[in-house]
DNA sequence: CAGTGGTCTAGACCACTAC
DNA sequence: TAGTGGTCTAGACCACTGT
């Protein structure tokens, strides 16, 4: 954990609890600093993480406010940079997972563009459904190039593939491009998120990233339309 | 125009144009600083706004790499940092607006709880048709308080409000907090962007913040499920 | 004008990677 | 071990805000 990590922790908790009040200024960061007993850069480069989530802006020449949006407090969503995996999504919820399709392939052409592998390299073709709280809630269809991602099971399908990525290949994710857009519900969608023939899904495609740049994932989550909402943060200064 | 931004831009270009082979580290940032005549701080500050962005990632102790992912490449939708108006969605096609609602109104309760106002603060309440290259787009409902946003006619909703916001009012806009939804559509959406009655809608529901902080907008955009996708790029590293 | 955040420097040391 | 990015410093000067 390094000082800024420490300093952005220990801030958004103080926000979280009302430690400064909403309707002044932060203290600036000239003060933070020395109470933080490190430098200006430091304190600058913590805040920064605050800004990009959204708890707080600056004012150039006033100060440094919190941001207090209602919007940010959803149930079940993503927040931009924080969560990649499933679990992550739903922690403290109780989730289980029923194993749809579990097979060994060559891939498509689209499935080897985005996963930047060539034809004749096998991928796995998992589609799962995830049940939260008793209550089905998405389906997962995955790809992912079995020479990289090395031995998946049934067991492993039944918890978290991202926490088998982590803990026993000891690989690292670094992040994801997505695509969010609204479907109509297949007859599959329709079978086990046990929703109506008219009932829309919200489609995440994503491609998922390694720390060395690699793609690792090719999935598309379809989720049922009133289960839930995606939530990101977007700011327009760099 | 900043230094790192020029560098970030020019790094941009640079990419885009095959300058720097995908398959090689892009010039270590001490090389890069001699390049651009500036410290080193700085083109790791301007390279962190490509990592951001999904055009770039860093190997510690390895070197910096080009991301090729065809994902990024979309037709029209919202890359995550980048842009707030409408018109920034769909640069370079023929826009047109039809104006289905404009009306001057207190707000409910929830629609002053987002704007941060009272309830005794009138709103505007817009409804705008938005159309791309003749075909129907999104349907936007937006609430912005008539007190901070002032000067609202029919011209400039046929226009952008965001121009106006910008160039006659002067004010800046710093970012905003949305959620992303499959719904159903409704018979004005069916009416409005002629689709039909089991055709879905992407409703992205967004508070607008003013580089002050201040909640300058709170709106429902229902894109037609066909034609809109939304893009983001998630990071885990903060 | 004083106070704040924005940018930038020139260097230091550390952590990690590949060879 | 050499080379890379990651963090951090102690300052400097600039741009902007409100009074």
């Amino acid at each position: 954990m390094t000082k800024y990590e420490n300093i952005s922790k220990e801030m958004k908790h103080r926000i979280r609890s009302d430690y400064y009040l909403a309707d002044e200024p932060i203290p600036n960061e000239f003060d933070l600093a020395t109470e933080f007993g490190c430098s200006r850069m430091t304190v600058k480069r913590a805040l920064d993480v605050l800004v990009r989530e959204g708890f707080i802006f600056r004012k150039q020449g006033h100060g440094t406010f919190i941001i207090k949006s209602p919007i940010r407090d959803s149930e079940v969503s993503v927040i931009s940079e924080e969560n990649l995996g499933f679990f992550n999504l739903v922690k403290d919820k109780i989730v289980s997972s029923k194993i749809i399709t579990f097979e060994i392939e060559f891939p498509s052409e689209t499935v080897a563009k985005y996963l930047c592998i060539s034809m004749e390299t096998p991928v796995y073709h998992i589609v799962r459904l995830r049940i939260v709280e008793g209550e089905p809630f998405v389906i997962e269809k995955t790809y992912m190039p079995s020479t990289l991602i090395t031995g998946i099971n049934e067991d492993i399908l039944n918890t978290s593939i991202y926490n088998h990525i982590k803990e026993n290949l000891g690989l690292e994710m670094s992040g994801a491009h997505r695509k969010i857009r609204a479907c109509k519900s297949t007859e599959l969608d329709q079978k086990y998120l046990e929703c109506q023939a008219d009932d829309p899904v919200l489609e995440v495609e994503q491609v998922g990233f390694l720390v060395t740049g690699t793609p690792f994932e090719y999935s598309f989550s379809r989720h049922r339309y009133d289960r839930f909402v995606f939530t990101t943060v977007a700011t327009t200064k760099k």
